[in-house]
DNA sequence: GTCTATAACTAGATAGAC
DNA sequence: GTCTATCTAGTTATAGAC
């Protein structure tokens, strides 16, 4: 059988950065020495800068990887759905799932923020705000059209969107329930908190 | 009129303690190097280690205290309350308000466990995880009596924490709502995400 | 109780051989 | 494209003068 991608095919490059994102969310960016990149992807600490322009690049272009691809999803999976509803369930269900499939990813993109530095975070920060954006607008249009009760939205937002994103701090692939199943428990308790009129659960 | 605890008789511990709080919220434990945290009490890096054993016994020092006061504060909340809706409603009010004024602290008590090294790291889990099941039981005890309709306790559980623990992620000071309406909204939201009947909001 | 000086080590990054 | 060697700077922590 053939296989198009045999693992000692995969880039330098590439494996860098899957290294980095291990690193960087088991230890964090300021707790990850460049040195044990190296070590985890075989070679030396030298022989990195060949691949890499510097350890704040990896961290940059991870984030601007996972927030391109973040909200692009979003935008897909809600432009699949019609009525507010639809829409919010189809929100948090890519949301969460996202945050399972790329678990590492998506939880550095919040807890490393901090670790990017002047023009990097400014542009991530915008990125971060439009998906908050896009989001909240899914609340606004229930509100408008009747179906949520909300008090304050802004603040239902994000209330929604660190519980949600909180699923990246404690998921695991080994417990008891898969992501598909995250998901549907999440949507039955974001349409609740909405005040979704048929929200039975 | 007499005051008795004039700025300049505050020990340099504390401000020692109290610089290491804001350093290590902004920038992180790895981020801050001790040089950081002796130059805003004013003193002399070497200085620091009359008064501190090492930097991560700053951490642990904040962590364990952090966590024993939210543990007996989350305890005293709901002794004051009878009812499952009552002691929900007076732990998601304590949980939210000591992330509001004690913001810092309870940001880094969940940002930099990471940065916890060995026992250090052990012994603030085991803090935490009580006060997790301290949390869960209140959710259980509403199922138990009827009166909250929940799928799945643990998750349903870790969700409201998150969500509530996140505010210290956003909240400010300087920002439209006093601590005590985000306290209330979160009370309204928490109860309709546990199907609490009556949470009409 | 704070200082200066420094030990002992680690950080990110570069240069040039191969 | 990877190596070794190294630069420069920064790290936590200690020692001993004052």
């Amino acid at each position: 059988m053939l296989n198009a991608f045999p693992p000692d095919r995969v880039s330098v490059s590439e494996r860098i950065r899957k290294a980095a994102i291990v690193l960087f969310s088991e230890r964090g960016y300021h707790g990850t020495p460049v040195r044990a990149l190296a070590t985890t992807v075989n070679i030396e600490a030298g022989s990195l800068y060949y691949h890499i322009r510097s350890k704040q690049q990896i961290l940059f272009d991870n984030f601007e990887r996972t927030m391109d691809d973040v909200l692009e999803g979003l935008r897909r999976a809600v432009a699949d759905a019609t009525g507010p509803e639809a829409r919010l369930r189809a929100a948090v269900r890519f949301h969460v799932l996202f945050h399972t499939s790329r678990q590492s990813e998506a939880f550095i993109s919040h807890a490393e923020l901090r670790a990017l530095t002047g023009q990097n975070h400014r542009r991530i920060v915008l990125k971060r705000d439009r998906y908050e954006r896009m989001f909240c607008e899914l609340l606004s249009a229930g509100v408008d059209a009747g179906v949520f009760r909300i008090a304050d939205v802004k603040l239902t937002n994000i209330a929604i969107l660190t519980m949600c994103s909180g699923v990246a701090d404690w998921f695991s692939g080994g417990g008891p329930l898969t992501p598909d199943q995250v998901a549907e428990h999440y949507e039955t308790i974001v349409l609740r908190l909405v005040g979704y009129a048929d929200a039975a659960g």
